[in-house]
DNA sequence: CAATATAGGTTCTTTTTTGGAACCAATCAA
DNA sequence: TTGATTGGTTCCAAAAAAGAACCTATATTG
């Protein structure tokens, strides 16, 4: 299977990393949330090419989770910003920090640490049942076919067991 | 600046991508987190060339997320799974699981959905700070650097600002 | 006002990474 | 024992990325 064909497995990570699974994408967005907004800026802070980020933030427009505001007289340059569809990748980008952080540190611990300002701590982040408030963890958890298989099973469009 | 590079930067996110921002290495965790764990399994499912399965496999062996078990009588063929670091990247998975079920399904819904067996109810997931238990957004976080900068600073290792 | 700098790209060439197919050795199942 | 399966490796062609040069439209400087 061709890389560009994985958007159309039924399942979405696939989904996801066919937007954002590649190389930069993701630094992009990162740089994005800490307010990086112009060409030049990403480039310098990210040292990819002109190319590759010229085709990079096309296609984050292209997914809306940038998008392009004017900023000089003649609305002809451009900043990217968040859209709501991107602020939403937070969490992503947020659980790949606590990992690193955990996992990919060197002996002088993090990088970077964040300050909650709704309580004023430093702030570790968990991932949470929204439900029961509890942590999640892989073995209590179980999948199941959602609507957008088992409406597609009934449809006759899916066979298998999906993606 | 050339991909392999990124991981020098003091960013836990560009040292996490380093090892699992490519093309298919997410994807073949995803599956390892279904109980795939042969070899020919990976490869079924995703469809990847026998050729990048092997790379990427041996990567994440050597990164310490996947491990190899024996399982034939000989103890010539191996079962890849999950050590405790690869285990730890579940919120990344769902976090990435979660902005697709909301924002790349179809009309049909999400494709899967999960059941958390603690509390039986079918499970939505929230990002919160440990400390007061309230959802996390981008705007309530002030980021600052952390031991893993500021010590390298003090001993005149860095001088600009983080990555 | 002309000259220079900067922003935001595009084009071109080289290098690296993929995809795809063929091949291979060891095991397993009939 | 014979053929199928597993878990790869090797080789080649195609696609993507890196790096440099170039380009056009503003903005700034003298």
């Amino acid at each position: 299977m061709r890389w560009e064909e994985i958007d159309s497995q039924v399942c979405s990570m696939a989904r996801g990393l066919a937007i954002f699974g590649d190389r930069w994408t993701l630094l992009i967005i990162r740089d994005a949330f800490r307010r990086v907004r112009r060409f030049s800026d990403f480039q310098k802070s990210l040292g990819i090419t002109k190319h590759r980020l010229s085709d990079r933030l096309t296609r984050l427009v292209e997914a809306d989770i940038l998008k392009k505001v004017p900023y000089d007289n003649a609305g002809k340059r451009f900043e990217y910003r968040l859209t709501p569809k991107g602020l939403d990748l937070y969490p992503v980008l947020m659980s790949v920090v606590q990992w690193g952080d955990k996992w990919e540190s060197d002996t002088d611990g993090a990088p970077v640490v964040y300050t909650h300002k709704t309580c004023g701590n430093l702030m570790n982040t968990k991932y949470v049942c929204d439900c029961c408030g509890e942590e999640v963890r892989a073995k209590d958890i179980e999948p199941q076919a959602g609507p957008g298989v088992t409406k597609k099973i009934k449809r006759g469009e899916l066979h298998s067991r999906a993606q």
